[in-house]
DNA sequence: ATTAGAAAGCTAACGGTGTTCACTTTAATG
DNA sequence: CATTAAAGTGAACACCGTTAGCTTTCTAAT
């Protein structure tokens, strides 16, 4: 008998995570300098000081290695992200949002090539077809970097729907919500449909998703491409980023 | 001697230009199958008919196969825009703009694989860092792709500036131009410095640069979203996209 | 303490990749 | 017709991910 009588992990077992822990500091290592594609099993088996074979014992494959390494950093990111978010009070629902772009954007370029293997990962098809069921049913059925995308996204979706929730019993901005083009009905059922569901988790004004999904694209189109080096702007981001966030705040119709 | 009398091209080279677009063809069908990884240079040679090595007669490396074929589909995005851009008068800036934003979605969504090649090639460093120097002296020496790049955003940039002459002209919109918030001097010279050159190629007000960079910003997260499948609209993308870009003729000031 | 069994590791191989080098064939030119 | 440059071949090199079968090592129960 081993260590396990007190419950706690076997002797095999820390040797186990141990090993883990190795294979996936090499892949890091790899990836961090080459980019996803220059992460190769064999290098790692040469890095750790074993034979590529042996690494299937841990891993199924290359390609798993690399999905649970996307799914580490995911994990990274939302806990970062929510660190960040609770440095304000849980009512500042508006500062909470703020410093979750704040995040997103400063980690993504901080990490461009963590950042670059999860695009790599196509959004699962799962994501945005759970017509009928609730969201909870199909989510632990989700492929799980999926999972972690969506619980990224939920991270500012919750804050939304609180801030509306706020702002309607404050009687705060205009009463129909923030100000929207005109829609057809299909087009405002879908919004409702996919988004209500799993970006807040509850019934939101229309008005109040289509301003999210448009803040959204916003800032998913300033990330990627400040991200990948395509932003016209360099020198000044910050400033930049602060007036793209203040521009999309007017939009929700927040005068401040 | 051959028919080169007559200055024609050698029947050599018809037959090296047969060849060329037979191997493009072939990396063409397995880049539309199998995605920019899929593409391998012993299958090409497979499927010409030709061994592996003989492919070096003609492309320095399966990257610079890559490449071209990267440089081929910019010029396709490219041709294929500037015809819609020609189904309106010269003088119909904003409909000439509509045209490439509706174009370059709907090509990169029609053409996903296509598109992620391209996405692959990182904008090259001299793209954005032409201090002191003319546009156009530097122009040649830039990366083929990154130069393609360029004139592709140059299709909608020089409507832009169009577009701003002829409001002026005509009294239009506000006269300070498009609403904007207040920026540092640092970073007005910036966006003046770097995009008025290689986005516009001339000078024009803050104001409209701003605008432009904002609404490129978006334009681009929408197709890189949608192209990818991680755009929450699917159903009913078109009418999303013309109320997207409504929002953004709005606020460029534009009532229409 | 000994033994059954599982976990971990190794060797060797298979089929695949991009690339290089020396050599041969092919075709156009003086 | 002989020369010469282009095009193509074959074999090799160094890598890659993955699999199968065998051996070692350690755990757990007898």
């Amino acid at each position: 008998m081993t260590s396990n009588t007190a419950g706690g992990p076997t002797r095999r077992e820390r040797m186990r995570a141990e090993t883990i822990a190795e294979i996936k500091a090499s892949a890091r290592a790899q990836l961090e300098e080459s980019g996803p594609s220059g992460v190769s099993l064999r290098a790692i088996a040469r890095d750790v000081g074993v034979t590529p074979a042996a690494l299937y014992r841990y891993f199924d494959s290359l390609d798993a290695l690399l999905t649970e390494l996307c799914c580490d950093f995911y994990d990274e990111l939302i806990a970062v992200t929510r660190d960040s978010m609770d440095a304000s009070p849980p009512e500042a629902h508006l500062e909470r949002m703020k410093a979750w772009v704040w995040c997103f954007r400063s980690w993504a370029v901080a990490n461009r090539r963590r950042f670059e293997l999860m695009l790599s990962f196509p959004e699962g098809d799962g994501a945005l077809t759970l017509d009928g069921r609730k969201l909870e049913d199909g989510f632990e059925a989700l492929d799980p970097v999926t999972r972690r995308s969506l619980e990224h996204s939920h991270l500012c979706g919750r804050e939304l729907a609180a801030f509306w929730r706020q702002t309607e019993a404050e009687g705060g901005t205009a009463p129909g919500g923030p100000p929207m083009p005109e829609v057809s009905e299909a087009l405002a059922e879908e919004l409702q449909d996919k988004c209500s569901r799993f970006i807040v988790g509850e019934q939101v004004p229309l008005p109040w998703i289509y301003s999210f999904v448009s803040a959204w694209v916003r800032v998913f189109g300033l990330v990627v491409m400040e991200a990948f080096g395509s932003l016209p702007v360099q020198e000044n981001v910050d400033e930049f980023y602060k007036t793209q966030v203040m521009t999309m705040l007017r939009d929700f119709g927040i005068s401040e």
